[in-house]
DNA sequence: CTTAGGG
DNA sequence: CCCTAAG
């Protein structure tokens, strides 16, 4: 009998590697195959913008029509200019698998490469995440604000077509079309030189369904009014398709081509933000009993029955994890290339560069700010997985969930000092993030994007659209609420536990094997059943957490030990069951902390302080403060039962705000509380 | 709205 | 931190 219990864990953290993994391990994951090329990673990214442009018409223009036909529809236009028959989704099945990117830190050189507007329109979706990530990045590297707040305007208009997107798909779609055809019509122009290729997943291949022209840099044309990432863009020169070959090509107004030889643009609908903007995330690994198509091949059949869309949205999240991974990948390498002081821990390390003869400088005295992101943090992720579940599926899930997340187009929040700073515009320096100390209390947190738009649209919704029937053959199978997704599991793998460790590196390592996909169209809650054993106990999804979906979870600020000093102190004097004054004692103006988080953060204290100190995580607190924890509590409980039994008269003395407890005092050595 | 606790 | 039953 297979244990139902099931692991449910917060997840608020996600490391990053400082340094890349070995050439091995990068091989292994199959991710890091072109890190080391920026123009791939570019070219990679143009290209698969592309085929979700394509997609997206298609997606669209299929609506109406029968589910199994994925009949081009938007993407006609520039069929006709190609003088080409037909349009079909671009095949990249077995170009997903580990071919995409790592992470949303995407490199300038992509960025810079991927501002045409008709493009950028078109994928407002697909590229939000990546613009919110190079604005961050560039915002970093470039000190500037000109370019931050350009990004920004972009950011902000890719949101709206998104919205209008779902809002209004077809009048989206006309726009598209046009924006894309004069991209194309503009680079026939310019290049008439078109490219071929088949579908094939080889990347000689591939070169050929891609050719981009890419901007030597992004900086170094130090135009003033314009930010250089506007004056490099690229344009769909052609896109075709030859038998079952699909032809695309993307180039700008620079000379440097770059070819990319992977492919990943299978995605099949448009993920609007709204959908992908979870707050919470729920997984259940999928059963295998739910499994429709456990493996790659499923790709090939979604595209023709009734699950394709589905199929395709997954797909989609594939997608844009190996994009985002692949982008990650860039810009790691890119950063490790220049910056050679980086600590290998991880730590942050700073100094001004001057010109960097990789970018042109638009300024030689413009310093740069060099540092490296040991961890960046992640809003919420909500898991629940079966004990059974191993490592590697485990590992998959996170890693699947991530990256929905960031394809969806997470935004990268900049902290200083545990502070958020919100305003875009403000260059590093201007913010105060320049010198070494500053960069030490620097830190970095994916945020969903849209999420008002998310909230509001969930609630906008009636509930129905954010449940879907249950699995059949699943009677007690909980409601999943939005996206179904399986684990990657190979069936036989799923029901040998030993095996299961063998395919752990394979599910990381093709976190995009093609599975059963279903998305909801306004839930972003993603529910993954395990495919465990018959372990197929299914939790129940529980109707509140859809209700959390659409709320922002506050971020999380981590009580300084000032601020324990603080509590412990009032709760010395006034107890452990007023926390609503001990909030206006000790935190009266700290706005983000309610009492009931002093209440938690007291429980919390006093769990800290009963574990041992190898075991305790996050800002050490001196011990001296968690042995007054320890005693205050101590007293306050025995107190407080008292005050039960009868005796109420210490208690009531301490009623009284103002009043001291001698008798505490007694206990623990208090001091003047601290008003913060 | 506050507490008190479980999640 | 969130969510909520209780008071």
């Amino acid at each position: 009998m297979v244990s139902k219990k099931r692991i449910d864990y917060g997840f608020n953290g996600f490391r990053v590697p400082v340094i890349p993994k070995g050439p091995r391990s990068a091989r292994r994951r199959g991710v890091f195959k072109k890190a080391n090329q920026d123009d791939e990673a570019c070219a990679f990214e143009l290209l698969a913008l592309a085929g979700m442009l394509l997609q997206e018409s298609e997606s669209s223009a299929s609506s109406n029509a029968s589910e199994g036909n994925h009949q081009p529809a938007f993407g006609q236009g520039v069929i006709e200019q190609e003088k080409h028959d037909e349009v079909k989704p671009i095949i990249t099945d077995n170009i997903l698998r580990g071919s995409c990117g790592e992470s949303q830190f995407r490199t300038e050189v992509a960025m810079k490469n991927c501002t045409q507007k008709s493009v950028l329109d078109a994928n407002a979706d697909c590229l939000q995440g990546c613009i919110s990530a190079n604005n961050n990045f560039d915002c970093r590297r470039k000190a500037g604000a000109d370019v931050k707040s350009e990004i920004c305007e972009w950011d902000n208009k890719f949101q709206h077509y998104s919205n209008r997107l779902v809002e209004a798909p077809e009048n989206f779609r006309e726009s598209c079309d046009v924006n894309v055809n004069n991209g194309f019509r503009q680079e026939k122009e310019a290049n008439s030189s078109g490219f071929q290729g088949s579908n094939s997943a080889d990347k000689s291949s591939m070169k050929n369904q891609l050719e981009l022209n890419m901007s030597r840099t992004l900086i170094d044309s130090n135009s003033n009014a314009k930010s250089p990432l506007y004056r490099k863009s690229f344009s769909i020169a052609s896109y075709s398709k030859h038998g079952n070959g699909n032809k695309l090509g993307v180039r700008d107004d620079d000379e440097k081509f770059l070819r990319c030889s992977k492919v990943c643009t299978k995605s099949k609908t448009f993920r609007s933000p709204q959908r992908i903007a979870h707050r919470r995330i729920r997984k259940h690994l999928f059963s295998r009993h739910w499994k429709v198509a456990p493996n790659l091949k499923d790709c090939e059949l979604s595209r023709s029955d009734m699950g394709a869309q589905l199929l395709y949205r997954k797909r989609k999240i594939c997608q844009s994890f190996e994009r985002s991974e692949h982008k990650t990948r860039v810009k790691r390498r890119k950063f490790f290339d220049r910056v050679s002081g980086v600590t290998s821990d991880g730590g942050l390390s700073s100094e001004s560069v001057s010109n960097s003869p990789e970018k042109g400088m638009d300024n030689p005295k413009d310093p740069h700010v060099k540092f490296s992101i040991k961890t960046i943090r992640i809003p919420e992720l909500y898991f629940e997985v079966p004990e059974t579940a191993t490592i590697g599926s485990l590992k998959s899930t996170i890693m699947e969930t991530v990256m929905t997340i960031l394809g969806g187009g997470a935004h990268v929040g900049v902290l200083l000092q545990g502070k958020k700073v919100r305003d875009d515009n403000r260059t590093l320096v201007q913010t105060g993030i320049s010198c070494k100390e500053s960069l030490d209390n620097l830190s970095f947190e994916l945020e969903p994007s849209s999420l008002l738009d998310s909230a509001a649209a969930c609630v906008g919704d009636p509930p129905s659209q954010c449940e879907t029937s249950q699995p059949a053959g699943s009677p007690e199978t909980p409601v999943i609420d939005s996206e179904i997704t399986d684990t990657l599991h190979e069936p036989s793998l799923l029901t040998n536990p030993g095996n299961l460790v063998e395919s752990n590196h394979d599910s990381m390592t093709s976190p995009t094997d093609p599975t059963v996909d279903k998305e909801s169209l306004d839930c972003r809650a993603l529910v993954v059943v395990p495919a465990s054993t018959d372990a197929l106990a299914v939790v129940p999804f529980s109707q509140k957490s859809k209700r959390s979906e659409c709320a922002q979870r506050r971020t999380r600020r981590p009580f300084s030990v000032t601020e324990v000093e603080a509590l412990v102190r009032a709760v010395e004097e006034l107890g452990t069951g007023r926390w609503r004054d001990v909030k206006f004692r000790a935190f009266e103006n700290a706005e983000h902390r309610t009492y009931v988080d002093l209440k938690d953060k007291w429980k919390t204290l006093v769990h800290t302080a009963k574990i041992s100190p190898q075991q305790r995580r996050g800002e050490p607190v001196p011990q001296e403060l968690l042995d007054r924890v320890l005693a205050a509590h101590a007293y306050w409980s025995q107190h407080q039962a008292k005050q039960h039994g009868g005796k109420t008269l210490k208690i009531t003395e301490t009623s009284s705000a103002e009043t001291e407890k001698p008798s505490i005092e007694a206990v623990v050595q208090s001091q003047p509380v601290n008003h913060l």
